[in-house]
DNA sequence: TGAAATGTTGGGGCG
DNA sequence: ACGCCCCAACATTTC
């Protein structure tokens, strides 16, 4: 007779490639498990609006996968988990790593908790290519700059695991579950899930053919096409990543088999930036929260609601700015290139905090990811590990210009503006009264005046950097 | 994974 | 023919 294992899935949430899961179906009949935890993340973790929308349709494939015997709980791990073990008579535990601080403690704790009830825990690596304390550089202390980490640290240490396949044989526990996903209630009360749901396919399924299109139609011409929110050559992976409905190591793998190319060897550096922000925030549990280069705890920042919503709401009156915003509330996503153009507008041009920005991110991605979230916020605002420096600014005009020439991504998500000629689609303030009226616009009723003036603010902004130290006086917290 | 200001160069117009 | 100026075009520096 065999016995019962549980196979905790978090964020893992995939049949393939998932190294506990495999193990733990080599050990005995699964139960396998989802818990939401509404107990342990603090604030700036707690996933946010879009992401439950996605978990909740991920949770559903996920289930029709296991043959509709995921059990699902809502509440505190280490009750639930206890009450299984007994109720179970349940020996092992499986699950797959997570890394943000709090999970750390948690599992940890859990861990201990599960020990001296006798029960083995087990963990794996199921979501990063390289452990985050396995690459230090040689006086054993954490890399700080990106290249170095990546080229000297990741690329020259041992190469990343080939994906492993599915469990050949997976006898799943057949009791009834206790709760429905809806009872999780992830969906809001208000329908807006449903118009965003339709640009997305979430789920083990969805993510291998997004790899598959990615491998087909954008990885050629990558490392420029990326530039280009009009194109489609970015992968579109990073929810799936997120939550684990496919694993870095099966985007690598794919990836590497094919020619190297520069176009393959820059995705393979995305996936680096992946790695490090998981690696800074494991090193830097505070990174989160607290700036990085501690010198900017001395910055003024401006506290200005109005601003502030007009850049969540897409009205600022900056094409680009308000495409990219009006792109995150209807589909849950921004392309980069976007993300750096409507992060700099509001840390640098607004001058409003860094944090303001995660959080509504964070808040309204569907690939809210806290480790990047907070290191890509970071690194905009000039704080962060390897940043931007803060005196570089960009100008969303010449950025508009630049990498959506034909305006075919800002008249999308902008479309009052799609009659105005491709001059001042960019800076339709400087239109003149005569090109306002054939394009059907009137700024200030139609689109809104620009909220700040760009040229202007960027002086402001520039002014308020002089009084921070220079960077040799700053200190890293690292 | 910037932009603007400032510096340099070289061709062409012109006296 | 020559020097002078203008100003793209590009390079460098500064923020």
């Amino acid at each position: 007779m065999t016995s019962t294992v549980i196979h905790w899935f978090r964020n893992d949430l995939r049949i393939h490639d998932n190294p506990a899961l495999s193990e733990a179906a080599k050990s005995g009949t699964v139960l396998p498990i989802y818990i939401d935890d509404t107990t342990h993340a603090p604030k700036e973790a707690t996933i946010g609006a879009a992401s439950k929308v996605w978990l909740d349709h991920s949770l559903r494939k996920l289930n029709e996968d296991l043959d509709n015997k995921l059990h699902v709980f809502q509440g505190d791990p280490s009750k639930i988990l206890s009450n299984l073990v007994s109720q179970y008579s349940i020996k092992d535990i499986f699950w797959n790593r997570c890394y943000e601080p709090w999970q750390i403690s948690r599992d940890k704790h859990l861990k201990q908790l599960l020990i001296n009830q006798g029960v083995g825990a087990h963990s794996f690596n199921g979501s990063l290519l390289w452990e985050p304390w396995e690459i230090l550089k040689k006086d054993n202390t954490p890399y700080k700059v990106f290249t170095p980490y990546y080229r000297k640290g990741c690329l020259e240490s041992k190469p990343p695991r080939a994906p492993i396949q599915a469990p050949k044989t997976l006898s799943l526990l057949d009791v009834s579950q206790e709760h429905h996903i809806d009872d999780l209630h992830l969906l809001p009360a208000i329908n807006w899930h449903e118009p965003l749901i339709t640009y997305w396919e979430p789920g083990e399924l969805g993510a291998k053919k997004t790899l598959k299109r990615f491998l087909d139609e954008g990885l050629n011409d990558y490392k420029e096409g990326r530039n280009f929110p009009a194109k489609h050559h970015t992968s579109q992976l990073s929810p799936y990543l997120h939550f684990g409905e496919i694993s870095p190591h099966q985007i690598w793998h794919a990836v590497t088999m094919r020619q190297q190319t520069s176009d393959t060897d820059h995705f393979c550096s995305e996936l680096g930036w992946r790695e490090f922000s998981y690696y800074l925030l494991y090193h830097i549990p505070t990174l989160p929260t607290k700036n990085l280069n501690t010198s900017f705890d001395q910055f003024k920042w401006e506290q200005n609601a109005t601003h502030l919503d007009a850049w969540k709401k897409g009205n600022t009156g900056i094409p680009i700015v308000d495409a990219g915003m009006r792109e995150l509330w209807a589909t849950g996503y921004m392309h980069n290139r976007v993300r750096m153009i409507v992060a700099s507008f509001l840390v640098k041009n607004l001058l409003i905090h860094w944090s303001e920005g995660a959080n509504w991110f964070f808040d309204c991605l569907v690939d809210a990811d806290l480790a990047n979230n907070s290191a890509s916020w970071q690194w905009v605002a000039g704080c962060g590990a390897d940043a931007a420096p803060y005196f570089r600014i960009f100008n969303p005009v010449l950025q508009g210009q630049k990498f959506d020439p034909d305006g075919i991504y800002t008249k999308h998500w902008v479309p009052e503006l799609k009659k105005l000629d491709k001059k001042f689609l960019f800076k339709p303030w400087e239109a003149n009264e005569n090109d306002l009226l054939n394009a059907g616009i009137t700024l200030g009723t139609t689109y809104p005046m620009p909220i700040v003036d760009l040229k202007e603010s960027r002086n402001k902004a520039l002014k308020r950097y002089e009084k921070l130290k220079k960077p040799h006086q700053s200190q890293l917290l690292l």
